[in-house]
DNA sequence: CTGAAAGCGCTTACAG
DNA sequence: CTGAAAGCGCTTACAG
C-alpha cells in the first residue's frame, strides 16, 4: 500500500533555506537557550513545514560518543528469560533507573548457539551493559567484554575488577533448609536449577553436584548442604538433590514426580525457585498428598505468586525489583563518574506460609 | 578503583599498522568472504594487540542509516507497565521475532508528564516503534509520529494508514457476560481498567461510562453491555461499574468492596483483567464471601496466575505472547519489505474455571 | 582479492 | 546571540 517516502532532509536543508548556520538549528533542538525565542520557533515551524524529523539520533550519537541507552543482557534466549517470574521484575528495577536516568534500555537474550547473540551484542549501540546469571567462561560474556564498555554483573560468576550484584542466596537457602529442620524433618528432596551449559534433569549424583558452575544455583546448594552439615543428618543420606533444565512449572512437578517416588521418601522439598516449588505443589495436589501434612515445601524468591496459592508458599524472599535498581544504579554511576563503585550483596528473608509444616503430623507420602 | 581507560583506536589506527586500506579491516568484520583468511586473521590479531573493540556500532548505524533495534513504547512509565502480568509476556513475543531477525528491542516507557519521555523517544535509535495502548491524542505519540518511522499499534486507537494489533475485547467481554447470563445471574458489577487520561477511582455514571477513550476498556465495556441489552435485562438498573485508576490487585480490592456494599447488591462480577479479578477474590475470602456460591467472578486476560488460585479464575482468554509475536513480525515486514501489512483481529476465547456458576446457590453476599 | 574516495548527519568548541 | 569549520568512525559502490 503506502510506500515508506525516503526523506533526505537534514540540518542542512532547513539552515539553508533560512539563511541560518547549521549549528543554529543544532541548538533550537538541543540548546534552547543559546538563541532568541523568536529564531526558535521559526526553525521548529520550517523544519514541520519541510518535513524535518528532528536531529538524527545515530548522527548525534556518533558525535557525541554516546548511545543514550543501556544494554540488559541474558545468556538465554528472551523467550526463556520471561519464563522466570522474577525476570521481568528485575528488568522493571533496570528500567525505572534507567528512565530516571534518560537511558533507554536495550534488551538482548543470547541463544543457544552463543555466535548468534554474538553481532546482536558487537552492534548494540549502548553506553553500558548489565550482565545477568553469567557465567565465567560464557563465549558471549567474551564479546561483549571486548566491548570494553562498563558493565555490572547480576548474580553472575565475579571477575576481577568489575562490580557485581549478588542475592546472599547461601544464607537464604540456607535459612530456609534451618526452617524444615527445626520443624523435625529429616529426609529432604532439592529441587535445582540449571546448573551447567551443559542442561540435564534427573537426579544429581556427587560428581555432579560438586560441578554446578551456575551462581545461584551452587550458592543456594551450598546453603542448603550447610544446614544439614550442621546436624547429626548426613548430606549423602538424608538428601537427594533433582536438577531440572527449565525453570518451569513442569520441571517443578516432574522433580516432585521422581524425588517423591525416590527410595528416600523425603518429607520435605527444598526448591530454588517458587515456579519449581509450584510445580510441586501440583504435583501434590494431583496425587493427593497433602500440603504442609503430608510434605513440606519451601521455595526460593518469593515471586508474586506465592502468596497467591492454596496453600501459600514458604519461601526465601529476595528483593528482585531492588535487585534491578541497583544494578542500574551501578552502571549508571560508572558512566556518569567514571570509576568503578563497589559491589554488594543483598539480603534474603524467609517468609513462611502455609506450604511448610512439621514432619509426620500427616501420614507420609504415599 | 579503575578508570575507564580512553581508547581512540579505530579502524583506520589497524589499517595503518598492517599498511592495508580501512575497507579491508571493515570487510574483515562485515564480509569475511571478501578477503583472503590468512589476510582477515591476520587483521583480527592486530585487532585484538592494539585493543581495538571492533567497528564503532554508532558509526555503522549512521553509515548504514540502520539502527538495528525495534522500540517498544508504552504510554505509562515502565515500573507501571511490568505490573501488568500481560505486558511481559506481550514484551517476550516482540523480543522473539526481534531476535530471530537479528534486532535489538529498546524499551521505552512514557511518564506522567509527556515532556520527560519526549526526548526519550525523540533519540532513540531504531528503525520502527511498536505502540501499545495508545490513546489517539497523547502528546508522546505526536512526538513519535513525527519520527517518521514504521510503526504497529497494538491495543490502541486506530490511525488510518498504520498498521494496528487488536484483540477482540469485545466479543470476548460479550462472551463472558453471557456465560454469566446463562448461569442466571441478574445484577452485575464491573470492575473497568483504567478509562482516560484522567485517572479516576470510583463508580461511573452514564456519562462516564460514555467518554471512555482506553481502547481495551471501551470495547471491553461495549461488550458486556451488547450481552446485557440482549436480554430483558436493563443495564442501567442491573449493572454498576467501576473504574480503577491502576491494574493492581488492591484496586480489584476495593473494587469489589465497593461493589458488593452497593444497593444493586451484584451476584456476579466481571473484571477487566485477572489482576483486578483476583482482587475481587481476596476481598471476597476475607469477607468470608463463598465463591462462586455466593459470588461468580469472572476475569480478563487468563495471566499465569488465573490457573493457579482457589478457586482458579474463570476468564477470557487473549494470545498476550502471540500479539506480540505479531506485532514484532508486522513491524519488521515494514522494514524489511517496506509496505504497510494489513491489521489483524486476534480472537479470545472463554475459559471456565472454578470461579463462576449459578446464580443463588448460595445465600446472597452481604 | 584489495584500496582510494566520498559522505552518512550531526555537535562542539571557538571566534565574532 | 550567531556562524564557519572540523571531525566523530565507519561502509559502500567503484575501479583496479
Amino acid at each position: 500500500m503506502a510506500v515508506k517516502t525516503k526523506d533526505n532532509i537534514t540540518l542542512k536543508d532547513i539552515a539553508k533555506k533560512l539563511g541560518v548556520a547549521a549549528s543554529t538549528v543544532s541548538n533550537a533542538y538541543n540548546r534552547p537557550d543559546q538563541l532568541s525565542e523568536a529564531l526558535r520557533t521559526k526553525i521548529l515551524e520550517t523544519a514541520k513545514e519541510l518535513g524535518y524529523c528532528g536531529p538524527d539520533p545515530m548522527a548525534a550519537n556518533l558525535r557525541r560518543g554516546k548511545a543514550g541507552a543501556i544494554g540488559v543482557v541474558y545468556p538465554h534466549p528472551l523467550s526463556y528469560t520471561f519464563t522466570d517470574p522474577v525476570a521481568a521484575p528485575t528488568i522493571q528495577g533496570i528500567a525505572e533507573e534507567a528512565e530516571r536516568a534518560g537511558y533507554g534500555l536495550l534488551l538482548v537474550g543470547g541463544s543457544e548457539d552463543p555466535l548468534e547473540a554474538a553481532p546482536l551484542v558487537a552492534k548494540a549501540t549502548v553506553d553500558g551493559f548489565v550482565l545477568q546469571n553469567f557465567d565465567k567462561n560464557d563465549s558471549l560474556l567474551e564479546v561483549i567484554l571486548s566491548r570494553n564498555l562498563p558493565v555490572v554483573f547480576v548474580e553472575s560468576q565475579t571477575r576481577e575488577g568489575f562490580p557485581s550484584i549478588t542475592v546472599d542466596d547461601e544464607g537464604g537457602a540456607r535459612v530456609a533448609a534451618n526452617h524444615l529442620l527445626s520443624l523435625g524433618h529429616k529426609r529432604f528432596g532439592i529441587i535445582a536449577l540449571e546448573t551447567t551449559h551443559h542442561v540435564r534433569e534427573g537426579i544429581m549424583d556427587k560428581a555432579r553436584q560438586a560441578g554446578v558452575v551456575h551462581v545461584p544455583t551452587r550458592n543456594r546448594l551450598r546453603g542448603y548442604r550447610r544446614a544439614v552439615d550442621a546436624t547429626k543428618l548426613k548430606w549423602d543420606k538424608n538428601v537427594v538433590v533433582y536438577e531440572t533444565a527449565d525453570n518451569t512449572l513442569g520441571d517443578g512437578y516432574r522433580a516432585a514426580a521422581a524425588l517423591l517416588t525416590h527410595p528416600l521418601r523425603p518429607t520435605a522439598l527444598l526448591a530454588m525457585s517458587d515456579q519449581l516449588a509450584l510445580g510441586t505443589l501440583r504435583y501434590a495436589n494431583d496425587n493427593k498428598i497433602n500440603v504442609p501434612k503430608q510434605l513440606s515445601v519451601v521455595g526460593f524468591d518469593d515471586a508474586p505468586l506465592a502468596s497467591q496459592t492454596t496453600p501459600a508458599l514458604t519461601t526465601v524472599r529476595q528483593p528482585y525489583v531492588e535487585k534491578g535498581r541497583l544494578a542500574g544504579q551501578l552502571l549508571i554511576a560508572q558512566l556518569k563518574e567514571n570509576t568503578v563503585p563497589e559491589s554488594v550483596v543483598l539480603p534474603t528473608e524467609l517468609i513462611v506460609r502455609g506450604s511448610s509444616g512439621k514432619a509426620n503430623s500427616g501420614k507420609p507420602a504415599k
